[in-house]
RNA sequence: GCGCCCGUAGCUCAGCUGGAUAGAGCAGCGGACUUCUAAUCCGCAGGCCUCGCGUUCGAAUCGCGACGGGCGUACCA
């Protein structure tokens, strides 16, 4: 029986008992224990039925133990404790059959697949093509990673996109940058203009420009040929960067395809709804052109721009007509993950498209995560950056300091995306020893190496399911059993929540309880060959269910350190 | 000013749909390698969970108010 089952048919028998006993309807939530001490999964129904039952606390868990009847295969014990806990303990018998089929199929399987094909379209990064990709983008890029890989775990059919604005000022003001970089390699002065790009980047691509198109071109004439070619050489800087990490999209979507087609069509759409106090989109001033979005009607604090007078869109506009194009293609769920500094746009883009689609269809479909910003430090002292001025960690020094992708991907992952964090340099780069994520890379290796060596032996894992259980029966044993029994319960918790920071807590119960289990438990033992391929087993589930577990992270699990 | 996020051990952070003695890593101190990888293990020490008020049988967790930090408050993205 899979854990989500178990715990499904004791919250059923518990709250068919409550509802016969004491005639209250009342889901039965199980949570996991603090202590192992407490039992393996355990409830607090008996505590909070006690008002409306009008009995003690106690006296409900007594008698709902002794109706719930469960069946003695899965459940070995159901026990009163503390104010009226009802703890329940897995037969050994349940814990082995599980740790069996994990070291035979591996984590997934073993979850209840809450996707089941669903479609899911996870957007991240959505970094603008102006230049390389910083730490935050780092963070971002790896939130990405791990939210889609837990959803694919869970059983959804996930696409990966990148969307990127190309049609605004940005785009015009780094194709000045860089006409005026290659105006500097000929000796003409064109300053970079006002709160344009000072990367050294520009004056690589300024070179390689005059290589190919000779020395003139001129700035504004040639400025549709500028901001192509900046905007080329950044996209292929920004596929750099994400490949260092490991990253890789499904699509790459631009802003300028959404011109002006979709983003007629969005406005359109928006200029048919009335809201309370008049028309959702307004002229102001009245013959200009420009176009503003009644936001105030629609609960936000101030209403925006979306049309200038000039006739370009405001960023938001693009920004709205990419996300009916995302709900047009029939996502069952869609993720936006962005730095807590666009919360006032995604707010905004949010209540338009509740406005046109209901309210409704955007919660169920859509999700936002906005994650905090990571402060850099290095030499103790916090790094102030600006994309603009250049003077900004890449995610590609980064990778490079930290020593690999691994560890920058598990560092990142090991704080909830909602928690402000420092990235210590320093620290990042002598982690080398002591660095949590070789903590439970090692043990992995361990596993490998006894796999190894008990194969030398001619030793492989037992596959007899529950009937290996006698041999498994030592404290160590089932504590390991007991927290992988539970692994497939928290990461399908983690992926309802939308939270892989809770995956590396995993990781790291289990390293622990490995590590523990290895020091005081031989595993191969040349007198007790039956022991020892009972073990192997459940060193074989360990190691598979951290590996399956890193892959959703997309960190490696090593063979060898 | 207003909106959102955060404030837990010396440092970096888990725990937050209220519940049983508040956890981890790092840093500190003391131990364990003739044994499947010591990148490991075992032990010690370290906390008015920022503060105050409230709700509750019960609050790190919920509400209100301070204080402190971050982000936003663009016709930049």
């Amino acid at each position: 029986m899979r854990p989500e089952e178990a715990r499904r048919l004791a919250s059923d028998r518990l709250r068919s008992a409550l509802s016969s006993r004491y005639g209250i309807e009342r889901e039965v939530a199980l949570t996991e224990p603090r202590l192992e001490s407490f039992g393996d999964v355990s409830s607090r129904i008996a505590l909070e039925a006690a008002g409306p039952a009008g009995a003690k606390p106690r006296e409900i868990a007594e008698a709902l133990a002794s109706d719930a009847a469960l069946p003695e295969d899965v459940f070995a014990s159901i026990s009163v404790e503390g104010p009226g806990y009802i703890n329940l303990s897995f037969s050994l018998a349940h814990l082995c059959s599980v740790t069996s089929a994990l070291a035979s199929e591996g984590l997934v399987p073993m979850m209840v697949a809450a996707g089941s094909g669903r479609t899911a379209l996870v957007e991240y990064v959505s970094s603008n093509p102006t230049g390389p990709l910083n730490i935050g983008h780092c963070r971002q890029a790896v939130l990405g990673e791990a939210v889609a890989g837990l959803l694919e775990a869970t059983g959804w059919r996930v696409e990966r996109e990148y969307y990127f604005n190309d049609a605004g000022r940005q785009s015009l003001l780094l194709g000045e940058s860089l006409a005026a970089r290659y105006a500097e390699l000929h000796g003409d002065s064109h300053p970079v203009p006002e709160g344009g790009y000072r990367g050294e980047y520009l004056l690589w691509w300024a070179r390689d420009l005059a290589g190919e198109r000779g020395s003139a071109l001129e700035w504004p004439a040639d400025s549709g040929l500028f901001v192509d070619y900046a905007r080329t050489r950044a996209m292929e800087m920004i596929k750099g960067d994400l490949a260092v990490l490991g990253v890789e999209f499904d699509r790459y979507f631009s802003e300028s395809s959404l011109i002006p087609e979709a983003v007629g069509e969005a406005l359109e759409a928006l200029g048919r709804i009335e809201t309370p106090s008049g028309p959702l989109i307004y002229e102001e001033p009245e013959g200009s052109g420009k176009l503003w979005a009644r936001l105030t009607a629609l609960g936000r604090p101030e209403d925006r721009v979306l049309l200038r007078e000039n006739g370009v869109f405001t960023y938001r506009m693009p920004d709205i007509a990419y996300h009916l194009d995302k709900f047009g293609r029939g996502y069952d769920l869609m993720v936006d993950i962005f730095g807590s500094d666009h919360l006032d746009t995604s707010k905004d883009v949010v209540a338009l498209l509740s406005a046109l689609l209901g309210e409704e269809e955007v919660s169920r479909r859509l999700r936002v995560i906005l994650h905090q910003f990571v402060t850099l430090v290095r030499d103790g002292r916090k790094v102030k950056m600006s994309t603009r001025a250049a003077n900004f960690v890449t995610l590609r020094d980064l990778v490079e300091e930290a020593g690999s992708p691994d560890v920058t991907r598990y560092l990142f992952l090991t704080r909830r995306a909602e928690a402000q964090m420092d990235f210590d340099l320093e620290l990042a780069r002598r982690q080398s020893d002591d660095n949590p994520v070789y903590y439970v890379q090692y043990a992995c290796a361990r596993i490998s190496g006894i796999l190894r060596n008990a194969l030398a032996e001619g030793l492989s894992p037992a596959t007899g399911g529950a009937s290996v259980a006698p041999l498994l029966a030592g404290a160590d044993e089932r504590s390991l059993m007991r927290l992988l029994e539970a692994v497939p319960v928290r990461t399908a918790a983690a992926a309802a929540a939308l939270e892989p920071h809770r995956l590396t807590e995993i990781l790291h119960d289990l390293a622990v309880s490995f590590h523990g289990f290895y020091q005081r438990v031989r595993v191969v033992d040349r007198d007790e060959p039956e022991v020892s391929r009972a073990r192997l087993m459940l060193c074989s589930a360990c190691r598979n269910t951290m590996r399956d577990l890193l892959g959703i992270l997309g960190v490696e699990a090593p063979e060898r350190m």
